[in-house]
DNA sequence: CAAGTGACAATAA
DNA sequence: TTTATTGCCACTT
């Protein structure tokens, strides 16, 4: 086990997101033990050596907002992947990061 | 081996 | 308030 790089762990952190909340990549990149590396948890989940096993959908800006411009094929599809999800958007286009951040407050 | 690249975040103006 | 810039460090070629 041991570090097998350091985009294993983000995906470990990513795939434990529970449906219906999101993490932002500042959060998650905190929660692998790195705050200064959160561009590299984009880049990890851009890599996504690992379709269906890590929610990259629910990985949204510390703004609650969405990649822009490099989602899945387009931000509103992502939106809808959220809202199929159970992830509550408000009239801006963000997520409504106070009720679906899923560090909330540390578990 | 070395350089370049990159789904962000925080601060300054 | 928004926009622009910097920092950060692993991964790719």
């Amino acid at each position: 086990m041991e570090r097998e790089g350091f985009f294993e762990r983000v995906y470990e952190v990513v795939e434990q997101i529970p449906k219906g909340m999101v993490a932002t990549y500042g959060q998650v990149a905190k929660l692998v033990g790195e705050p200064r590396k959160a561009r590299y948890v984009g880049f990890a989940l851009h890599s996504n050596p690992r379709p269906g096993e890590v929610p990259c959908h629910r990985v949204v800006f510390a703004d609650g907002r969405l990649a822009d411009g490099f989602a899945f094929g387009g931000p509103d599809v992502q939106r809808e992947m959220l809202e199929e999800e159970g992830i509550v958007f408000r009239a801006d286009g963000r997520v409504d990061l106070d009720a679906c951040r899923w560090p909330a407050g540390l578990e």
